[in-house]
Parts: structure tokens; C-alpha cells; sequence
RNA sequence: GGAUGGGUGGCCGAGCGGUUUAAGGCACCGGUCUUGAAAACCGGCGAGGGUGCAAGCUCUCCGUGAGUUCGAAUCUCACCCCAUCCGCCA
């Protein structure tokens, strides 16, 4: 959501942050409505400042017990005009929240050209990518070979993308869980939140899932949204509050699980747990200054990078091109797992910075010590990490050949001890 | 789900058709006093929008949305949320 000043006053920078998006320039038709709008809202408002003059007027005579009929039918006569006023202008004014509810953020300065995951760069990366003496086998091989990753009862009870994991796969699924936020909570101060999976629209709208992604979303009988990520409670949070600006940053964790349509999706990564209806989740949130955003998103993305070191995963840190981000983000790097069953990396953690986009959405302000106004805070997220692609990376990276799986160390203590998954566990 | 009582600025809280231009307090900011601080006293202090070079002028906002009225925080209706009790329930 955007200041209508900055569109009036740099009309042209608007248009071309939208370009780099691959989207069509906004502001001629937001531009035409707004004119529009402030001509009827200062002829409304003209004739709602005579109108209160003369009630004003009207309870002054009646007070002193005279006539003010005169009057009283004066106001009567230009009350129509006004009414039609008032509606033409609060019906321009919808119409631009409207187109303007509707438009992604504008991407960073610093962000790469492109229009997919093509332009997307290269950042850094870590680890080693393991080599084996035989073929390894991807995650479904490995988890059913195990006998603990069931895809065809989990079509039973709920269809496609939806497994049922048992014994040693379920319980590192939580040990993956706990470490994570185990991590977030005691190394880096991030505040751990046991948030609500179901929210109403205006939660939905204050972090960009509405008015443009109902698709993606499931919907409950009564009107509700299933989280499809922590992100929409967490940083929800501070929805219509003035915050205090010593509190920031407000660093936010949760291990929640995430519901998506993935209406878009057909067919794609219909194998395996790499796309499912539900997963885990960790989830990362900021709430900053504006003036430190930058620095947090950094350090966001390493608080993630380092659950991927503890677990002896290798993978590479990119950073999404404008025309690859989501809508809320101003920019994000996208953390890449290595899957030797895929033979390629793929995404495990995405960590954005939003600027004030969610911001102004959901009037989430603070009271800046220097100056008189309020400003909106910033707003970031991060995944650390999507839990279920997490387990699919461990099987593959850490498998023998013989289809046992060596658990990481640092998650030997949540699976009570235990080293090596096997069949028979 | 039923009954009752409530939602007022950063916080608490008064107001229940017309000097409300939302009292008062707390917090916060500035000043006086003080060696310094505290206390006391004095002053300032809601949010958003329109207009204007500016000073300013002006509109909207008392949970949300409609309505009644010349005039609504105040009256009516619907909805949302909170509290308490009852019912149901993990």
C-alpha cells in the first residue's frame, strides 16, 4: 500500500519501480481518480464547514429560546448537494484504495534486473556438497525405504500433497522444529509466539495475502483464513498500534504449521514433500526502525543460514531479481538447499525486507523521538527454515547406502540420542 | 449458542442531542527553582486527510458500517471485539 504523495510527486519513479516488475504503469489512472477525488472532497468540504457554522448558529438561537426556522431551512437546501458530494468523494476514494491495495511493492535500488528466477544472483554459499560411492536416492525413496513416509495413506485421509510420516521421521520432523526455534530463541533473541493459524481478512489484508491471493489461501465455512505462514500473525502483531520506538527491533519466532492452495501449482513437484498442502514451519519476523531495516534484513537471513550449518547442509544464498520477488517485498534473498536426490538446489528459506508496505497496510506505527509524526515501522520475514523441506534435505544429504540416515549431531539430543535412522525405527 | 454490561487520544478516565474547540489525571516534551536530581509550579502535548510558498484555514475520526436530526461520542439498527454468568465442549 502506498502514500498517494509519492505517486503525485514522482510519478515517473513510480511507473518504472512497476517496470522492473514486469508491470504496467499505474499511475496515469490513479493520478486521473485522485484529481478527481480532491476536487470533491474540497467542494464537500466547503459546504460541510458552512453547514456546521450555521447549526452552530442554529443551537446559539435556540438556546436563548429565539426562532431560527430561517435558518434551519437554509441548511435543509444545500444538505442534497452536499450528500451527493460527500458520496461522489468517499466513492473516488474507494476506488483508489482499490488500485492502490492491488499494487506489489517497489523493488530496492539494489536489486538486480530480471523478470524470473533467471535474473536472480548469486550471493554466497557454504559447505560442501556431498559425494557418494553409489546413487543416491531422493527423499521419497529414502522415507519409504525407511517405512516412515506414507504418501498413499496420506492420499486416503486427504488426498494429494499431504504425507503421513511415523516413528523416526515424524519425531525428527519435531526435532527439526524444536532445534530451530531452540536456536532463534537462545542465539539470536528472537521471542518465541504461539499465534492463532486462523485469521479474518483484515489480517490477511495487512500483510498482502488480500485482496490479490485468495487463491492461494484456504477459506474456512465461516469466513476465516488458514495461515498459509506464520508471517501474517506475527507481524500482524503490531496492527494498528503506535509502538514505542525504544522496543524495536521486535524479533519474532514461531513454529507454526502453514496451509497452502497452491492453486498455481498444478502438477508441479507432485512428487515427494517438496510442495504439500500443509508443512512446518519456522518463521522469523522484524519489526524495525526504518532506519536499520537493511542491516536486520541481514542479519535476518544469517540467523537463517545458520540452522543450514548446524545441520551440515550446503547451500547457496541468492538474491531474487525484482521481476522473482513476492508482492509485499522491497527485497529478499532466497536460501537454496542442496538435494543430491534432485541433483540441484532448491528454496528452503526466503527472508525479505518489506519496507513500510505492510506497514502501511496494517497501521503499524512508532513515535519517533526526534520530529512530531509518526512513522510506520518496517517489516521483514524469513523462513527459518520450512521444516519439511529441512527433513527432505537431511535424508538426502546425510543417506548410506544402505537407506539409513545419519542424524545430525546438533539433533541427536531431541531424538533422544539416537544416530542413525533405520528401517526397522 | 443464551443473558447482561462494556469498547472514548500513547495509557487511565469523564461526557450520554447544541461554548466538546472531547473535562481531568498519568506518561512525555520545554521552562522556573536547584550544586545536580527529585518534588513543586508554569507552559506544551491525539491521529489522518484536503488546501496553501508559509503562517494558517478546513474536513474527518469516540469499535465498524448504515440511519434519524439543522446539529450525534451522545438516539436507532446491524455487525465486530472485550468482560462476566449460563449452556456446550478439548
Amino acid at each position: 500500500m502506498f502514500d498517494l504523495k509519492i505517486i503525485r510527486d514522482n510519478p515517473d519513479a513510480f511507473d518504472h519501480g512497476l517496470a522492473r516488475r514486469g508491470k504496467p504503469p499505474q499511475t496515469p489512472a490513479i493520478l486521473a481518480l485522485d484529481k478527481e477525488w480532491r476536487a470533491a472532497q474540497t467542494k464537500a468540504e466547503v459546504l460541510q464547514a458552512e453547514r456546521n457554522k450555521l447549526s452552530r448558529e442554529i443551537g446559539a438561537i435556540k438556546s436563548k429560546g429565539g426562532d431560527a426556522s430561517d435558518i434551519m431551512r437554509r441548511v435543509a437546501e444545500s444538505k442534497e448537494e452536499e450528500g451527493k458530494l460527500e458520496a461522489e468523494a468517499s466513492r473516488l476514494k474507494a476506488d483508489i484504495d482499490a488500485l492502490l491495495s492491488g499494487i506489489p511493492n517497489l523493488p530496492a535500488d539494489d536489486v538486480p534486473e530480471g523478470k524470473d528466477e533467471h535474473g536472480n544472483v548469486f550471493v554466497r554459499d557454504h559447505g560442501v556438497k556431498p559425494t557418494f560411492s553409489f546413487k543416491p536416492k531422493d527423499h521419497v525413496a529414502l522415507g519409504e525405504g525407511l517405512g516412515q513416509m506414507d504418501f498413499a495413506r496420506a492420499g486416503k485421509l486427504s488426498g494429494a500433497r499431504f504425507v503421513v510420516l511415523r516413528a523416526g521421521l515424524a519425531r525428527l520432523e519435531r526435532a527439526l522444529g524444536q532445534f530451530m526455534l531452540d536456536l532463534h530463541t537462545r542465539e539470536y533473541g528472537y521471542t518465541e509466539i504461539a499465534p492463532p493459524l486462523l485469521v479474518r481478512d483484515e489480517t490477511a489484508f495487512g500483510t498482502g495475502q488480500l485482496p490479490k491471493f485468495a487463491d492461494d489461501l484456504f477459506k474456512t465455512t465461516n469466513g476465516m483464513w488458514l495461515i498459509p505462514t506464520a508471517e501474517v500473525p506475527l507481524t500482524n502483531l503490531v496492527a494498528d498500534e503506535i509502538v514505542d520506538e525504544a522496543s524495536l527491533p521486535h524479533r519474532l519466532t514461531a513454529w507454526t504449521p502453514c496451509f497452502r492452495s497452491e492453486a498455481g501449482a498444478a502438477g508441479k513437484d507432485t512428487r515427494g514433500m517438496i510442495r504439500q498442502h500443509q508443512f512446518n514451519k519456522v518463521e522469523l519476523v522484524s519489526i524495525a526502525h526504518p532506519d536499520h531495516s537493511n542491516d536486520e534484513h541481514e542479519r535476518m537471513t544469517r540467523c537463517a543460514e545458520e540452522v543450514l550449518k548446524q545441520l551440515e547442509l550446503p547451500y547457496r544464498v541468492m538474491l531474487l531479481c525484482a521481476g522473482d520477488m513476492g508482492a509485499a517485498a522491497c527485497k529478499t534473498y532466497d536460501i537454496e538447499v542442496w538435494l543430491p536426490g534432485q541433483d540441484a538446489y532448491r528454496e528452503i528459506s526466503s527472508c525479505s525486507n518489506c519496507g513500510e508496505y505492510q506497514a502501511r497496510r496494517m497501521n503499524a506505527r512508532f513515535r519517533p523521538k526526534e520530529g512530531k509524526r509518526t512513522r510506520f515501522v518496517h517489516t521483514l520475514n524469513g523462513s527459518a527454515l520450512a521444516v519439511g523441506r529441512a527433513m527432505v534435505a537431511v535424508l538426502e544429504n546425510h543417506q548410506r547406502e544402505d537407506g539409513s540416515v545419519a542424524i545430525p549431531n546438533v539433533l541427536r539430543p531431541y531424538m533422544g540420542g539416537l544416530e542413525v535412522l533405520r528401517p526397522d525405527g
